[in-house]
DNA sequence: ATATTATTTAAGTATTTGCTTAAATAATTA
DNA sequence: TAATTATTTAAGCAAATACTTAAATAATAT
């Protein structure tokens, strides 16, 4: 049997939670999608990766390391982790692979990369 | 000394190598605080919290625990973690505690409710 | 005062994360 | 073919995370 579970304070609006209940129930695919991007994005290295690819179009691992200061396959491996999820995608010129934003996944980002650079440092 | 960390291939262009690293430095700030709240947001169960503050208003952490089916201190630790970084704030009324989205905060949330609500599921 | 209710805090733990170093692929060059 | 360069993959490990249960606060009601 479920677990009794329910708010027992006077004020709760049963009608409230079951709504709240549904809500969550209807978006959950969204909820679950969108919070693997945000989890991404949550990393101050991946979202320095991610803001340089919206600013420079295309970047190769090399780069990442030298511009971050990181070890390439730290970098390796939080771009690949980027790639699982669709957010970036490759394309390949001899030995270096250029990394680049995939448009359609980071509408949830766009965002956040005009946040970050409406924040700059006025120097 | 600085560690030797430079792109080798031949095509590496040292001014944007240069540019990269100027703009991160400028921006620096604003992607440490952003990603805060990226990481807040890119957990499912947080996500869920702020979800239904924006859709509900306030909600006391009973209600979510009653919602989500988690322990009560699960989901306070949750809302703790979200009020440090100033993502939502608390108004008392007896002995329960409504919790709230504060809206400046969260601007770089704005974009992933809309999101969420687009992806809806057409039942 | 004591008991009840709402919430937080603390301690413990299994899992996840983000690095490291070493080894494996892949493409180019000598 | 062998050597070099760019990248990925794998194994190992310390730190961070997200829960659990138990105990501590805080406000209300008896």
């Amino acid at each position: 049997m479920a677990p009794e579970l329910s708010c027992t304070r006077a004020e709760a609006d049963q009608k409230q939670l079951m709504r709240c209940r549904e809500t969550l129930g209807t978006n959950s695919e969204a909820i679950v999608e969108i919070s693997k991007v945000l989890a991404l994005a949550g990393n101050e290295t991946r979202l320095r990766i991610l803001f340089l690819l919206n600013e420079e179009g295309e970047l190769c691992p090399c780069d990442f390391a030298d511009i971050l200061e990181m070890s390439v396959p730290a970098i390796s491996q939080h771009i690949r982790k980027m790639k699982d999820v669709g957010l970036i995608t490759s394309r390949r010129e001899g030995q270096t692979l250029y990394y680049s934003l995939v448009q359609n996944h980071n509408e949830v980002l766009e965002n956040v990369f005009t946040k970050i650079q409406k924040n700059k440092k006025v120097a």
